[in-house]
DNA sequence: CCAACATACAAACGATTGTTTAACATGGGC
DNA sequence: GCCCATGTTAAACAATCGTTTGTATGTTGG
């Protein structure tokens, strides 16, 4: 076999994006802009600039598309969420990491994160019920290091656990609807100003 | 004619529930579960028990009834900021109160209040504007009493009141997503539970 | 009793939906 | 220079979309 100084692979990581790489792209934005039943193939395949029919070369379906890119997305936050938890922090230290992650999720798409939370409705069976228990994992982090807190004294024992996590979460969740690049705030500094928020409270300390 | 026990008038408030009622009461749920574009004026006209055709003796047009629907959801959770911005209260009894009415109005029906907040994409130019408008004004009330708690020193100079206020009705907004009328909390404990995470913050107090 | 009205049905409309098919281009490896 | 894989076009498919129409059926106020 020869020497190969630019193989110009045919369907591997070349320079010009894959065409199914556009795809996902282009449905992704679309999915967060209109949702799923709000999204025609046709919108896709304009927005790549290909026919229609094109598209199948690429893709298996519809639903395929949507499965996938809420899947890739439900991981990044589990995996974020697993990194943390290996690192066994002090229950604050751990939700400020882990809200410092989930920020730099949504930063880097909020698209994506929005047909997370938001599209899952239109999965079918079994996936829509897998997909479930993948984020309640994710939830259930939360319940942990919340639960910890009380334990080891670090929060106060009279906080109603299931209604505190539900808040962080709803917080946390809300964030793709609000966050913009081109506001002046990192998502770090976000992810800090929100944690110092939620962890210490509005009100002023005696 | 004959004596009459029960009217039946043809379109007052009588005994039964009036169609166009039963209409919107479908299309509430219909649209909250499926969003807009999910569902179809078949659906509707199945769930009220009628033929497609049927509907348009009630209705205008599919556009019609969300933003029918959207408008007096919206209008639902202003007119609680008005009535609580009335009493002028220090801003910590302010918040809890706007909250206490936030998750009554959530409770009532928290099918309309997914409708409110994911829904309005679809609504058409002028109202999207318009109604967004109003959205604006609700969250500005959560600005004005966190800027005027801080002000007189009640809470924290070091909050960042943008992301502070963003957190707190990312909270708020997240609650019809799990809120159940089968729960054993009331939404006023609910609503309580959630003020004292989120104005105590989660730290034991020394 | 009757004119008026509200409501319903059955059927259809043009447009749009996700997807399939057959034919045509293109370009690198042997 | 040919071949095969890859990607595209053009056209069409059955199904479903929101909505309209014409007609029938009661029910009510006068």
């Amino acid at each position: 076999m020869t020497l190969e100084p630019s193989p110009a692979q045919p369907h591997a990581t070349s320079g010009r994006t894959a065409p199914r790489e556009l795809i996902f792209d282009a449905a992704t934005r679309l999915f967060g802009e209109r949702g799923y039943t709000g999204t025609t193939m046709r919108d896709i395949a304009k927005a790549v600039g290909i026919l229609p029919g094109s598209l199948y070369a690429h893709i298996h379906s519809k639903d395929a598309v949507l499965l996938e890119i809420i899947e890739s997305g439900v991981d990044r936050f589990n995996a974020a969420a697993d990194r943390v938890e290996e690192q066994a922090l002090p229950a604050a230290d751990a939700l400020q990491a882990v809200i410092r992650e989930h920020l730099r999720i949504v930063a880097e798409n909020p698209q994506r994160t929005l047909v997370v939370f938001h599209q899952w409705r239109f999965l079918d069976e079994p996936h829509r019920s897998r997909l479930r228990t993948k984020r309640r994992h994710y939830e259930e982090f939360f319940s942990h290091t919340v639960r910890a807190g009380v334990a080891d004294g670090e929060f106060d024992a009279g906080l109603d656990i299931k209604v505190t996590v539900l808040g962080v979460l709803g917080a946390l969740n809300w964030t793709p609807e609000w966050y913009s690049a081109e506001g002046p705030a990192s998502p770090d500094q976000i992810a800090d100003s929100l944690t110092a928020s939620l962890l210490r409270g509005l009100h002023r300390r005696a």
